[in-house]
RNA sequence: GGGCCAUUAGCUCAGUCGGUUAGAGCGCGCCCCUGAUAAGGGCGAGGUGCGUGGUUCGACUCCACGAUGGCCCA
């Protein structure tokens, strides 16, 4: 007889292979069609709220897997704050302005912005930038990222556009801009200035040139020199086009100086310099002739070798010894430092370059017209005509570069807007102070970037952006910008279905208050102005349009999360711009998260060739791995990327897949609601397990709420593996199959069971969001009562009453002796003694504490030993059905036939052999018992008992 | 060159307050099972805790310097 047909072997409908790159998208429909996202926000109508307000990735192309990794993190965290009771309302947004789209529209249309009118342009910036929002929202979708996403925030929108534009009025009513000629990085190419987040740096071969500037007051400062002897300072530098820009020399104030003579000239160079500078310049020797401080020869002025103007010495902190001559060529319009050091000297400030990096004539009519990066070799040879190049070299060094073009970039002093960060800093720092950081080093990250930060660049001259609202006098060029004015541009901007287009249609005089004069000359006439915000500002004021806009949202979030390149960034522009706006930070707590890295534990970059698209890995192995593989390793360090890791996460997953696949098996023929089992009658193998499983919610909650996001994966993995599958359903098997359907035993495991897999379901939907839902679908055909989602379940707690201390400790030293029981075992096998340990007997000798414990656990009243309700409780007029004594714990603790116990003496002995008797040919189990049933004469009792229930029952 | 961070088994991570023989899962090797089966189980081998000094009775843990790598800045 085959007694297949009378095991519990049952079969579910939650396949083994997930096939998720195919089956995903349904869940992503489905969740669509159900509305998902607005029945969780119903289920948690008056919870208390938590708020991630998101940070705008750029629409321009398709995800990277940053931005995959930023999103999915968000994901994760919003879920299980849901899940945890709170209402989460999650607004995803886009960055949609600026360059990058510009330089994208010119790219894949073709197009040229100075061929076509500003509207036209304009329109296609949108469209493009639109093109992409679509995209990768579908993108986001797939990934299984729950957000409105019907309703996006972006910055292009009207509504947004407005909140910026009064945003930058409030700003400059509370005075913290400013106009002012600056130098600035500038990219000749793209025509535009760039923030200091905007440049790059690389290795760029320069010229070294070392260049001597005639001092003309050297007499005044030096007895030793002779009269009537020429006198010089010895600057160097790599940029020979900065030169006609050069006002000025500085010097080291604490550094000391000497004036040396070489041949018939006096060199004023560092004394620590002066064998060095001796050497490249060609001095030859070398004689020191008079020491002077630094600080002791402001007042010296050399004369510019190529103009007819002076270049008086001044001093500054930012002159090192290290390389050079120690005194530093000193050119205002083409470098910040030296830009510092004019306004305190108040050396000229020049910057003879047009928008396209070409010298204008104020350059001289020698250079006019030229690129100046290019023309170096022009500047070198009317140096070496005038006497004054005294070598000139190669090195390499790095040097800033264009983050659109990658091309070098040139400092350029320009009339540009800044934010005045030197009134905002003290109390930007405060608000670091007050706010959460994780990790907690954040907080001294960010601070030491704020404290360092110079006042922000906020203009660019660009046209796909929003408009700066300032007005120009035509009359006395004052500049007029205040909330009056932004406010009425705001109007106009909201009153126009394509928002800041009207910036660009209408007149200054349209655009402008009616009435309005100025308030130097009270002119009446204005010109509007040219230059549109940073997209770091439109950014920057996210929380201005969107936390505050929102109804729904709220001030300050409770979670702002980014890539840890954000410190730099939107955690700080946010921050500039909350402080401006007289807020306190719009963050609660700041999360930054690092970036990938190739198996060689260099970072990915699109030169190098490493890169791995999302949507590489969504394809092969499912958005569920995709997701897993966040959770792998610790997202605040760096991430590696490596085919062999993919593999071992796609390994976890199936482990972890099939481990929830065997619970729904078993529970096939388990309702909830009828069959469960009180705790208190349950064996005490299921507590244990409920135990373990307590402990897990709490180390997996603690997890979650640490923001140690790996341990979820880690815990639950080997909980998976160990707990469950190497013992606990391993050890449970010959009771879910073999035991009558209803028998207490059973329905005892099933409801341990039960509770297992709602709680790993459930605590896995943030992460495995679509195996979630699939196993959690198949979790409410077993209780129809259950939500219609996982995502509106709650998150389990610990219940350590299920199984107390007493209970646990006593199975940690179980598990030992079950551990010592598995090497006799393996060693039985190696010897032959014993094909395989289910047909094994084994000899435990204990004494003492052990003894007691294997003897106590033997003696529990094992529910499977007394007949089951329903056969006692059957009718049948019959023979009774035969006792049907389950086994005895310990074989089925250890998955053996035979245990015996036997007292001894000092540590615990382990001995295997095979076991005496016949195979059940149903449970297969080996016993001396096999044959005593006449009926059933390849059974054992305790099988042949129940086969005779199954037929009663059948008949 | 500066700031912040990291470094524990082939991979990813645990390791409480400084205290026995440094743990887990995966992977790997050998074996078992075929009633979780494109599954499941058992056993085993893997570690100079990045390096060098120091503090201490005692250091993976604390300190200093260095190496390597990451992010940011110059």
């Amino acid at each position: 007889m085959d007694y297949r047909t009378t095991l519990n072997l049952l079969q579910t409908e939650f396949p083994m292979r997930a096939n998720l790159p195919a089956r995903e998208p349904d869940f992503v429909r489905w969740w669509e069609e159900n509305d998902i996202y607005a029945q969780v926000r119903q289920a948690r109508v008056g919870a208390p709220r938590w708020i991630l307000h998101d940070g705008p990735p750029y629409a321009n192309g398709n995800l990277h897997l940053g931005q995959a990794l930023n999103k999915i993190l968000k994901d994760i965290a919003i879920k299980y704050k849901t899940l945890r009771g709170y209402d989460c309302p999650y607004v995803p947004g886009w960055d949609t302005q600026g360059l990058p789209t510009e330089l994208a529209v010119q790219r894949e249309y073709g197009l040229n912005r100075h061929q076509v009118d500003v509207l036209t342009w304009r329109g296609k910036c949108r469209e493009l930038a639109l093109k992409y929002v679509d995209l990768q929202r579908e993108q986001f979708k797939r990934l299984g990222v729950r957000g409105d996403w019907e309703h996006p925030y972006l910055t292009l929108s009207p509504q947004y556009q407005a909140r910026q534009v009064e945003a930058f009025g409030k700003i400059a009513e509370r005075g913290l801009v400013y106009r002012a000629l600056r130098p600035v990085y500038w990219c000749y190419r793209c025509e535009t200035a760039l923030a200091e987040d905007e440049v790059e740096y690389a290795t760029k071969s320069s010229p070294s040139i070392y260049v001597a500037f005639d001092l003309t007051n050297a007499h005044d400062f030096f007895s030793s020199l002779p009269a009537g002897a020429r006198a010089r300072v010895l600057i160097w530098t790599t940029t020979p086009w900065t030169i006609p820009g050069n006002t000025g020399i500085t010097l080291s104030g604490g550094a000391t100086y000497v004036l040396a003579r070489s041949g018939e000239d006096y060199y004023l160079v560092a004394e620590d310099l002066l064998a060095a500078t001796a050497a490249a310049a060609h001095l030859g020797e070398c004689e020191s002739v008079e020491r002077k401080r630094g600080m002791d020869l402001v007042g010296l002025v050399a004369q510019h070798p190529l103009y007819d103007r002076p270049s008086p010495i001044a001093l500054g902190e930012h002159v090192v010894l290290d390389q050079g001559t120690g005194a530093v060529h000193t050119a205002p319009g083409h470098g910040l430092e030296d830009y510092e050091v004019a306004r305190e000297y108040g050396l000229e400030i020049i910057s003879p370059l047009d928008d396209y990096g070409r010298f204008t004539a104020e350059a001289g009519s020698a250079l006019e017209g030229q690129v100046c990066d290019q023309a170096n070799e022009q500047v070198l040879e009317l140096l070496t005509c005038a006497g004054a190049l005294l070598e000139r070299g190669e090195i390499d060094h790095e040097y800033p570069h264009c983050w659109r073009c990658h091309l070098p970039v040139i400092y350029r002093a320009t009339k540009q807007w800044f934010m005045d960060i030197e009134k905002l800093r003290t109390p930007a720092l405060a608000e670091i102070a007050r706010a959460d950081w994780m990790p907690s080093w954040g907080e001294a990250r960010i601070s030491g970037m704020v404290e360092a930060r110079p006042d922000w660049c906020i203009s660019r001259q660009r046209t796909w952006g929003v408009p700066i609202p300032a007005f120009h006098c035509t009359a006395c060029e004052q500049t007029l910008t205040n909330e009056t004015i932004a406010n009425h541009v705001r109007d106009l901007i909201l009153a126009h279905p394509r928002g800041a287009d009207v910036w660009f249609e209408k007149s200054a005089e349209e655009l402008l208050p009616p009435g309005t004069v100025c308030p130097e000359c009270g002119g009446s006439s204005f010109t509007k102005e040219g230059d549109i915000m940073s997209v770091w500002f439109d950014s920057g004021v996210s929380h201005y349009a969107v936390l505050r806009a929102h109804e729904e949202l709220g001030y300050p979030a409770d979670c702002y999360l980014e890539g840890d390149d954000q410190y730099q960034c939107w955690f700080q522009t946010s921050l500039w711009c909350a402080t401006a706006l007289g807020d306190p930070a719009p963050f609660r707590l700041v999360v930054g998260h690092a970036f990938f890295v190739d198996e060689t534990g260099t970072k990915m970059s699109k030169s190098k060739g490493n890169i791995i698209a999302p949507q590489e890995i969504q394809d092969k192995y499912g958005a569920d791995v995709l997701r897993l593989w966040f959770t792998y390793a610790d997202f605040r360090r760096k991430m590696f990327c490596s085919e062999a890791i993919f593999e071992q996460v796609a390994d976890a997953y199936r482990r972890i897949r099939n481990t929830l696949r065997f619970l729904l098996t078993n529970l096939q023929d388990f309702d909830p609601a009828t069959d469960s089992v009180p705790v208190e009658e349950m064996r005490a193998l299921d507590r244990w397990a409920l135990g373990q499983t307590s402990a897990l919610v709490e180390r997996v909650t603690h997890g979650f709420d640490d923001w140690d996001l790996h341990l979820f994966y880690h815990h639950l993995h080997a909980f998976c593996a160990r707990e469950l599958s190497s013992f606990y359903l391993d050890v449970l098997k010959d009771t879910l199959y073999t035991d009558l359907p209803d028998a207490p035993a059973r329905r005892s495991a099933q409801t341990a069971l039960w509770q297992i897999l709602q709680r790993l379901v459930i605590m896995s939907a943030p992460v495995l969001t679509f195996t979630a839902e699939e196993a959690w679908q198949q979790c409410r055909r077993l209780d129809p009562s259950q939500p219609l989602s996982v995502q509106m379940a709650d998150w389990p707690v610990p219940d350590p009453t299920v199984a107390d201390a007493e209970l646990m400790a006593r199975w940690d030293r179980l598990m030992v002796i079950r551990e010592q029981v598995m090497v006799a075992l393996e060693e039985a096998k190696q010897a032959g003694t014993v094909k395989k340990p289910l047909e094994a007997h084994v000899t435990l000798t204990a004494a003492g504490a052990d003894l007691e414990l294997l003897r106590e656990y033997e003696a529990e009243l094992s529910p499977s030993a007394s007949p089951s309700p329903s056969a006692s409780a059957s009718p049948s007029p019959g023979p009774a059905p035969s006792p049907s004594p389950s086994p005895s714990p310990l074989p089925e603790l250890f998955i053996v036939s035979q245990v015996r116990i036997e007292e001894g003496a000092g540590e615990l002995q382990v001995q295997a052999q095979a076991a005496e008797g016949e195979k059940c040919a149903r449970c297969w189990m080996v016993l001396p018992e096999v044959g005593s049933d006449q009926e059933y004469p390849d059974l054992c009792p305790r099988c042949a008992g129940r086969v005779r229930t199954l037929v009663e029952l059948g008949s």
